[in-house]
RNA sequence: CGGGGCGUAGCGCAGUCUGGUUUAGCGCACCUGCCUUGGGAGCAGGGGGUCGGUGGUUCGAAUCCACUCGCCCCGACCA
């Protein structure tokens, strides 16, 4: 391709739009351009990008046995309402009528589609496994599309289905899912991890994210480097530091205005670890106390996970529900239900004494207060693994793939039967799977830039080779690229000439900003002697060899990842 | 949805607080010519704006007021 011919509008200012590394580096460099809030045009040189990811995905999935299909992005209202998330959702879905007054919706996954096919179309054992995938544009209506390409509200996904007669069918799947996942993201060249997360709305019981580290990511990880233990910190279990049991005995203690843990532990000269953290909450069946040390924060989603959805209580209910101030209440002698941490079975401690401006100290678990106890705080760095006791890890991530273990949560309302061997009707167990192909590219870009732009691994760069003859004025110079340029295409390099007649500096910029991996260039001394200079992107190091030996070594160094 | 920021030429910005000699400006980009060709050159000339929109205040509004739309960031949210 001759970059005179191809639209690469790159930016030499930095967006005032922009934030996150991936974005910056995609707008200046001419891959993508925004069209409104989570809506990306993709250019040509984005295009390729995303053509090179969506190559891979098909063949990895292809040899995991999954089939290629594709499905409407305008859905009826039914399918959703008898799997009951049309109601569920809530604002996240795009919504509409057709003329005829009919309630439709824009998928933004297409669990409920997959399910009503297999649910038409399968009817025996027989007919099972199948494994179903398509790459296809999702909607969503974002609360807050963000970081470029990274959370938009239009996006492509691959997103694959299987279809088991039972459970050993289903673990064999999610297995086939996982290893082609981490196949497919070593191919892509990034950093990640495997770790288990949180189903969420989904359904099922088992769930892993493949996250790509990065600073830009919207998730935390938690990773045990000792014994692989890694989850999102929605889920992760950890075990906080433990203290020394002070042999303090009861007493209240006057606390004047002092409320927050860090008032009263810089109060009364004693580290946060030493105090419970008393926090009120309404749920659906009433109010609930819920504990943790001072040093842990509270975790919402491990709370809801047992006592369901739930809020925080306004100052006045606190006063209502427990008789005293927000900042002075206790877990001694409520009434109400309790949920504690774990970590605060041991030890005695310091929290509010249900009394205006006083804490009580010595507070001994199990003997001046019960609870219910869980794991209900947030794991951070630092923390015990839990399963092997080392310290643990927190890092940001992006989410690049998922998998999900459904079940039978969609095929049993969208009526998905077979018959088994014994004539048995049983409902089709299933599994969802997705990788987000932009997200993969701004991944990689996220791990691989440097101040003069993107350096794309060799597998989904948009081009091998970029050829830059310097000067274009210069018949020999010109003559010479364009052999090279032939020969290279005829050893099936795919390989970008920079033919416009600008000036080096010029080319050499945008050839950096643009990231392909290897730079030819061509220069009018250097040809006098027979000989171009490959350049490697990455450690910026050139080598000049003889014309002839270019294509041979770009060729070979490319050939690998065809 | 809550909090914050921003909206002036294709891009990046100044001017807004304190309304009026600014005919609305600067850098980059763009067009023409000359010159130059190993890290976003130089010189000369030139084109491009209903100052996000609507309404108001005023003799006079990019500038003040009200409403509204859009974009970004933090949070909530996030199959």
């Amino acid at each position: 391709m001759r970059f005179s011919k191809m639209f690469i509008p790159t930016l030499r200012e930095i967006p005032a739009d922009a934030e996150a590394v991936s974005h910056k580096l995609m707008l200046r460099a001419g891959y993508v351009r925004q069209f409104a809030a989570g809506l990306y045009i993709y250019l040509p040189l984005g295009m390729r990008v995303v053509e090179k990811i969506n190559k891979i995905l098909r063949e990895e999935m292809n040899a995991i046995g999954a089939q290629e299909i594709t499905m409407p992005v305008l859905h009826p209202a039914e399918v959703w309402q008898q799997t009951g998330r049309w109601n569920t959702i809530g604002e996240e879905m795009f919504r509409l009528k057709d003329r005829t007054g009919r309630d439709m919706c824009l998928g933004m996954t297409h669990e409920e589609i997959m399910t009503w096919l297999a649910s038409r179309e399968i009817r025996s054992y027989r007919d099972l496994p199948q494994t179903w995938y398509q790459i296809q544009t999702k909607l969503r209506d974002e609360a807050r599309p963000k970081s470029g390409v990274l959370r938009t509200r239009e996006f492509t996904m691959k997103d694959s289905y299987s279809f088991d007669a039972d459970e050993k069918g289903l673990d064999k799947n999610y297995q086939l899912h996982a290893g082609a996942y981490h196949r497919i993201f070593k191919r892509c060249g990034l950093k990640f991890y495997q770790v288990e997360s949180d189903p969420g709305m989904m359904g099922g019981a088992t769930a892993h994210e493949f996250m790509a580290p990065s600073p830009a990511g919207e998730d935390q990880v938690a990773l045990c480097d000792n014994c692989g233990y890694s989850a999102n910190v929605e889920l992760a279990v950890s075990v906080s530091a433990g203290i020394k049991s002070e042999d303090w005995a009861f007493e209240e203690i006057h606390t004047p205005e002092k409320r927050t843990v860090q008032e009263v532990s810089s109060f009364l000269k004693l580290s946060p670890e030493y105090f419970i953290k008393s926090i009120l909450v309404i749920s659906e069946a009433g109010p609930v106390l819920a504990l943790v040390r001072g040093d842990q924060e509270l975790h919402e989603k491990k709370l809801v996970r047992i006592i369901g959805n739930h809020r925080p209580a306004q100052k006045t209910e606190v006063k209502d529900i427990l008789g005293v101030e927000a900042g002075f209440i206790g877990p001694m002698n409520q009434k109400i239900r309790i949920i504690a941490d774990a970590t605060l079975k041991h030890g005695r401690y310091v929290s509010g004494a249900n009394r205006l401006h006083y804490h009580a100290k010595g507070i001994k678990p199990e003997k001046d207060f019960t609870a219910e106890w869980n794991d209900i705080h947030i794991a951070k760095a630092g923390d015990k693994c839990s399963k092997c006791g080392s310290a643990l890890r927190v890092e940001q991530c992006i989410e690049i793939g998922n998998i999900f273990k459904l079940g039978t949560k969609y095929s049993v309302p969208l009526r998905a039967f077979y018959l088994d061997e014994n004539g048995q009707e049983r409902p089709v167990i299933m599994g969802s799977y997705g990788i987000g192909p932009a997200r993969i590219a701004a991944a990689a870009i996220e791990q691989n830039n440097d101040k003069d732009g993107i350096i794309w691994p060799e597998s989904i760069a948009p081009f091998d080779v970029e050829l830059l003859p310097l000067n274009m004025k210069d018949e020999k110079t010109v003559e010479a690229a364009e052999r090279l340029y032939k020969e290279l295409a005829e050893k099936g390099v795919e390989v970008l000439l920079d033919d416009r007649d600008e000036r080096a500096g010029v080319k050499f910029k945008d050839a950096d900003l643009i990231g392909i991996p290897t730079q030819l260039i061509i220069g009018e001394k250097n040809l006098k002697d027979g000989i171009v200079e490959i350049k490697d992107r990455r450690t910026k190091e050139t080598v000049k060899v003889k014309i002839k030996e270019a294509v041979e070594r770009t060729a070979s160094a490319n050939s690998q990842y065809k």
